[in-house]
DNA sequence: GGAGGCCTCGGAAGG
DNA sequence: CGAGGCCTCC
């Protein structure tokens, strides 16, 4: 255990030991924040805890995965039993045992975004409203933020500032969306992602003798990421913790950047008023990065006015100055970053995945693509649309969603005429209005066409009643199968995979595809053992019955909430990294492009008006900047494409904002002040040197047009070059040079290469792109 | 009921 | 420009 905490400095030792009562860790980036939770919870657990009176709170799937296999590592198979997810996931158990107090059955469906926009624009046609007036997205942002303020739909009705609000913006209807909405996924047994935590805290509210169990259950919280909490998450953990006190929550206002969905600043301070003998313990040495990155880090939040103060400092190396590249277009800074990072490549001989691209909007991927597509750099883009998210998988899910709740409305609109079998929009629409009248399901009426005297013809009635039959086969075989022999059953029987099958286009072969891969990851979860339950929780297991095969729904109450594809069975992850910010916030890389540094944006032009706004956007380039562990790279192009239209850009206001000690500025006339005419890089083409002007290519195009999130886009099969000593060649970039040595093999293949200007350089093979003269 | 053309509109994002 | 919803025509 010692040994353990000498892998500590002090204040991150302080963090860990003392473990009793309220604590706050305030971690500057790259200070070990991860370090100090993972050791906390292994000295807690050293110390005689019980691992299952512990509870460890995430935002993403993600770092509750890490943190269980580091803790994992630290003390052994028993971190298995520390309660430790999202606060999705967490509570969503929570509500599997005791919903039933709020009118859940422990199978209800969890809407994700998309099932909850498309049962919102079900409604709001309905009530006649006009979809471009309400939009789904915008009304679920309104409810979401309602409801994690607590304002249910009743409420929201009568609150009069909401009222004046609503009406003043064209939209006086939100609160009865609202009602109706909430009424809905009632009667579907359905909650979607705020109702897992309004949900939650409802029920500690309640039922007090619901609180006092889970308060004796947990006896530590720990809450990562705190000042990414809002208002709901934050009730729900007072209430946890009001007994024991033993609360430690760590995060990093700098690094708030999720304002915009809820997020709330003020947790931080409340948490003070709450524990007013609270422990503070500021990390602030960083172990990341060069102290040029640090200090640059430092000289860009110092202009915000709403932080907690705190100095971060390094006793790392001082490192290069921040660069900053300037292009003439997007397509050009495309060009010059994937330069830029083949050549630290070359030089340093360095692995892919030491580089990150990171930009403020997705959009902008695409130049970065071509170009490292064109240097045969393996790069992969994340956070683009998630397997679980794809319309086909959705489908499939639907399906099994529908048999495990036959109440789930989304669930049923979306398959009951996929495959197509002849129940259409205006049958639907009868269906919904008589489950409205009747104050029932529309499963229901589906179920019994003539018992509730729907009007449509014979044959329609019939294709109804099928259908119907189908579902409840598959309902029936459903605990009496395992999870994967139901869902291949479902797929096949249903014609899913013969309708996919059948669509030869690349496209439908690749949706075939993915249900097969769907199916196998059911069979992959069947061949997975049960994960065993502490006898204290036997009584709330609600699973009478123990299978001695896993089962459909439990797959599903797995999968409900991971929306991220699972990374952890990459075999290749020698690539290059390209992200949103946003998407970046936790991890690190040897060297960052941070790019788009332009005003309108980033930062984004939605955020000019207000200081808040301008502020959380500058806390988003303060995550970007402290990415970096040895290097960062600015860039900003001077004309872009924009929606099709190309505008000139102005330099971000934030480039100004770094201490002009620790950046390097190129002189105002050259592109890149890097030694490297760009006009002889590969692919450059005339276009190119008069960027800006000139569209990009259709090729262009073609290239995301079938992108496969899940897999590295592969470099192109380099020539099989034979180099021997002696040989001349000539490089695109370096000229003409003589081998001098070639050592390695298969794709590690370097060569020691001397060039009449360029001088002796060691490159790989696998890229150098060489041609024997 | 379904395929294909037309029109509109665009933020970042976890669960 | 491109995705996705809507409308029209078969």
């Amino acid at each position: 255990m010692e040994k353990l905490l000498n892998d500590l400095n002090e204040a991150q030792r302080n963090a860990v030991v003392n473990y009793e009562g309220p604590s706050m860790v305030i971690a500057g980036a790259g200070s070990g924040k991860t370090r100090v939770l993972t050791y906390r919870v292994a000295y807690l657990v050293a110390q005689g805890a019980d691992p299952f009176h512990i509870l460890a709170l995430t935002f993403t799937n993600k770092a509750a995965r890490e943190m269980k296999e580091r803790i994992t590592h630290l003390v052994g198979p028993e971190a298995r039993n520390v309660w430790m997810g999202t606060f999705h996931s967490i509570f969503s158990r929570v509500l599997r045992i005791d919903g039933h107090r709020l009118g859940y059955t422990p199978q209800y469906t969890i809407y994700d975004t998309d099932d909850s926009k498309r049962l919102l624009r079900n409604i709001i046609k309905e009530m006649d409203l006009d979809p471009k007036v309400y939009a789904p997205g915008q009304v679920l942002h309104r409810i979401s933020a309602a409801k994690t303020r607590l304002i249910l739909a009743r409420q929201y009705m009568e609150d009069p500032e909401l009222r004046q609000a609503d009406q003043s913006a064209g939209k006086p209807h939100i609160g009865q969306i609202y009602l109706t909405y909430s009424e809905r996924l009632k009667k579907s047994d359905a909650m979607d992602f705020d109702d897992l935590l309004v949900n939650m805290n409802i029920l500690l509210e309640q039922f007090p003798e619901v609180m006092i169990k889970y308060q004796r259950k947990f006896e530590y919280i720990l809450v990562d990421e705190y000042q990414d909490t809002n208002y709901c998450q934050y009730l729900i953990i007072k209430r946890l913790a009001a007994n024991n006190e033993n609360i430690c929550v760590v995060g990093d206002d700098a690094q708030s950047i999720y304002a915009f969905r809820g997020a709330s600043i003020q947790n931080i301070l409340n948490f003070k008023k709450d524990y007013p003998d609270f422990q503070l313990f500021k990390l602030e040495q960083n172990y990341r990065s060069t102290k040029n990155i640090v200090n640059a880090a430092n000289s860009i939040i110092i202009n915000n006015k709403d932080q907690i103060f705190k100095k971060i400092w390094t006793d790392n190396d001082e490192g290069t100055k921040l660069r900053l590249i300037r292009a003439k277009s997007d397509t050009e800074e495309g060009t010059l970053v994937a330069n830029g990072i083949f050549e630290l490549k070359m030089n340093k001989q360095l692995p892919n995945s030491a580089f990150a691209i990171l930009y403020r909007t997705n959009a902008q991927s695409r130049s970065f693509e071509e170009s490292l597509r064109k240097l045969n750099i393996p790069y992969r883009i994340y956070g683009s649309v998630s397997f679980y998210q794809r319309k086909e998988i959705k489908n499939v899910l639907a399906y099994f969603r529908l048999a495990i709740n036959n109440r789930d409305e989304d669930a049923l609109t979306r398959v009951i005429n996929y495959p197509a079998r002849g129940i259409g929009q205006t049958t639907m629409e009868k269906v919904i209005v008589a489950a409205g009248d009747k104050q029932v399901s529309p499963w229901q009426i589906v179920e019994n066409p003539m018992g509730y005297g729907l009007n449509v013809n014979a044959s329609t009635r019939q294709k109804l009643e099928g259908f119907a039959a189908m579902i409840k086969s598959f309902t029936i075989q459903l605990k009496k199968k395992n999870a994967y022999d139901i869902a291949r059953h479902i797929a096949s029987s249903a014609g899913i995979l013969k309708d996919l099958y059948e669509d030869q286009s690349p496209e439908g072969v690749s949706r075939f595809e993915n249900v097969e891969e769907l199916l196998n990851a059911i069979r992959e979860f069947c061949d997975t053992p049960r994960p065993s339950m502490p006898e204290e929780e036997a009584d709330d297991n609600i699973q009478a019955e123990e299978l001695p095969y896993r089962t459909l729904d439990e797959f599903m109450q797995e999968v409900a909430l991971i929306t991220d594809a699972d990374e952890s069975n990459k075999s290749d992850r020698n690539h290059v990294s390209l992200m949103t910010v946003h998407a970046a916030k936790g991890l690190e890389f040897p060297h960052v492009f941070v790019s788009g540094l332009e005003d309108n944006l980033f930062p984004s032009i939605q955020s000019l008006n207000s200081r808040a706004d301008l502020e959380e956007e500058r806390r988003l380039f303060y995550v970007a900047v402290t990415r970096g562990m040895q290097s960062v790279t600015l860039s900003y192009a001077e004309n872009r494409y924009r929606w099709g239209d190309l505008i000139a850009t102005e330099p971000s206001r934030f480039i100004d904002e770094v201490d002009s000690a620790c950046i390097e500025i190129p002189r105002k006339v050259s592109f890149y002040d890097h030694g490297l005419d760009f006009r002889k890089i590969r692919g450059a083409d005339a276009q190119e040197i008069n960027p800006g002007i000139t569209r990009p290519g259709r090729k262009l195009k073609k290239l995301s047009a079938f992108r496969n999130t899940q897999s590295d886009v592969p470099a192109g099969k380099p020539d099989n070059i034979i180099l021997q000593p002696g040989m001349r060649v000539e490089h695109d970039r370096f000229g003409e040079g003589e081998v001098i040595s070639v050592e390695g093999n298969g794709s590690n293949q370097k060569a020691i290469i001397h060039f009449k200007q360029a001088g002796q350089k060691q490159l790989l093979l696998k890229f150098a792109r060489l041609k024997i003269l």
